[in-house]
DNA sequence: CAGGCGTGGCTAAACGTTTTGAAAAGCATC
DNA sequence: GATGCTTTTCAAAACGTTTAGCCACGCCTG
């Protein structure tokens, strides 16, 4: 109750701070913090006075001052293409569960797939002093510029979903190439002889390793690489429609699509083409999705462990937040082979309707 | 070049400060300050100085800092269900759009529907000291307490796509009773006599609106509101494939269904009980995404203007933030019926296939 | 030459926390 | 009563900005 050296009133429309609930309880602005952070050492007395007037006036410690003081914002930039791609959503919602299981929030920004976007967007997580970064990297490099202030300034980085070949940076990937190779193969298995690939942008890693396995899987099944079998995307849907197009109207007997949106695409151009899958061809798409259950023929897909990309992903930086130095870390998660009805391999399709929520018909688990 | 009384050197591992900057081009913190947010009142010369110095340190503000003392941090905090129910991604794009344009980002928090997580999110949101709020609000009250904070602390909120009836605050939906019955009565205009719905949680307001605009549309067309052809669902696939299957075994011949995810489970029970859409019913969905074009038959939807949704709610928020007083506003957006095969209604249905990209067979905006 | 005024720059206070170093208080021991 | 040891409390410095208030200077005006 005994007035303070230089302690002003509380104004009516601003939250209390902690002098105003010092003032209101009658002990130092010291006594107050302790109590918020509970340190062991305030007697019981006063203790139980602060609270109170925490209670009173409602009051709610002001983070943006305690992370100026600790230098730490308890907050991650994550910076992805395009949320709106149905892939990233549950990637980010992965990162979200585990940096809130943490104590992180998430500062979500869209790139677009341009860099000067992102390079717009890491400047201002650098700003806003976020704990670490999590980024899909859009193909292409940084500026000098940018590069520089990543490399002086010091927090840390990790890159999701794709790699980056010049960025010594932690990242956290599926293992693409493995999944490629077996869709490949199983299409192989399953009898399909001419091979056609509808690829991502080369420029990006995750595109570039599909297309390894791609290719990898051809030699092992000692079928001929037919360069006018591959036609390069975007990753858009637009793009698998016409690089669809493109593709069957050299009749490859079995596709396998590189991701999502492009078999979308490719999906309309067979019927607007008047091809039957899987009779006509064997499709393999990346990625499933729960409504793939409505597609017909039901898809063969290779799943990538989506949720788990982005909470691995935000595990490793918030490691590194807490200072666990030491050499990047490149880890790769395994990719599943989810067998249905289009790629024509058809012992292993069940002719039951499956039950939203029950197991996968047939599951290969790479 | 000449020392300043108090100016310690900087760190090796730590960005450079403002200090930093006034001590390496020998001026005060005061002008390096009036350079950065170009004020005019700095000499040419002191200019060119100072901006070598930011250059050479690879200065960059402190925005928590900026925050601190502006009582502003160009943050607005945005609470969603799920960002993997594939109606917000968009949203939350159209807020993320707005709000970078006006030079704001997007904090972003899953709810999952649960009132304690949401007022987690909150509390946390406002001890970060956001701007304002974009709340897709959770079905149930806040808590008193809750409650009493957002009264006193002065922020902003803006509700997404629910309305809460004692929550007067700013809201931006889609006009959902309007939707539904247009849905409906298009449905009866196709001859459809049995009409079934399948709804969302009625505790939602937008679920609610829409199980109005159903009821309503009945009555304007003469037909008789049967309770049995009523289900309710809670917004997922599940839930729409269980109450697919209670709604069908009543046999209705048209069927509106209330949101995205429960059509799929819909549909994922239809197939099981051998029925076929449009022959055995009609059928109108909520929401258009962009795999739909691969979905048999093509549905007939109510399309919500989703990015607009998202990007409008963060336009009148940020006026809210920029002091615009007033009284709460209450935004609706109109939906648009889009047409294809699922309703039946065959004369409306280009026998072509769809290019991605061109326009919808046949739309009427409501 | 006094007075007024614009220009360009500075000092210092403020924002709301955490934390260091020290002091006061309580208590047992010598 | 001095000494030491804990326990409890405090005042003040820091974090990196913005900004109000002030001053020095030069120029014009009367």
């Amino acid at each position: 109750m005994s007035s303070s050296k230089r302690s002003k009133p509380q104004k009516p429309g601003k939250a209390a701070s902690i002098s105003d609930v010092a003032r209101e309880s009658g002990v130092s602005i010291f006594t107050v913090s302790a109590v918020i952070n509970n340190k062991s050492h305030v007697g019981k007395n006063l203790r139980e006075r602060v609270e109170n007037a925490i209670q009173k006036l409602n009051y709610r410690p002001n983070l943006i001052a305690r992370s100026l003081i600790k230098q730490k914002t308890q907050t991650i930039g994550m910076i992805v293409p395009d949320i709106v791609n149905p892939f990233f959503p549950m990637v980010v919602r992965g990162a979200e569960d585990a940096a809130q299981k943490h104590g992180y929030n998430l500062l979500l920004c869209n790139s677009d797939d341009s860099l000067a976007k992102e390079e717009t967007a890491i400047e201002l997580l650098l700003s806003k002093r976020v704990d670490g970064i999590l980024l899909t990297k859009a193909a292409g490099e940084f500026s000098p510029s940018l590069r520089q202030m990543i490399e002086g300034v010091n927090i840390p980085f990790v890159l999701v979903m794709r790699t980056y070949p010049t960025l010594t940076k932690d990242a956290v990937v599926s293992d693409d190439y493995q999944g490629a190779y077996e869709a490949v193969c199983h299409l192989a298995r399953s009898g399909r002889r001419r091979m056609g690939l509808i690829s991502g942008p080369l420029k990006i890693s995750n595109a570039k390793e599909r297309w390894r396995g791609f290719r990898d899987a051809l030699e092992h099944a000692n079928l001929p690489f037919d360069p006018e079998l591959v036609v390069e995307g975007d990753y858009r849907i637009e793009s698998g429609f016409r690089a669809g197009h493109a593709l069957l109207s050299h009749r490859p007997d079995g596709i396998y699509v590189a991701n999502h949106l492009m078999t979308i695409g490719l999906l309309q151009a067979v019927e607007e083409m008047g091809l039957k899958c899987p009779e006509d061809f064997g499709l393999v798409s990346f990625d499933d999705y729960p409504w793939l259950g409505v597609f017909r023929p039901r898809l063969t897909t290779v799943e990538l462990p989506k949720h788990q990309l982005g909470s691995e992903a935000a595990e490793l930086l918030i490691q590194r937040i807490g200072g666990n130095q030491g050499k990047p870390v490149l880890k790769k998660l395994s990719p599943e082979l989810r067998i249905r009805e289009s790629c024509g391999f058809a012992q292993f399709v069940s002719g039951e309707h499956r039950r939203p929520g029950a197991p996968e018909p047939s599951t290969i688990s790479l």
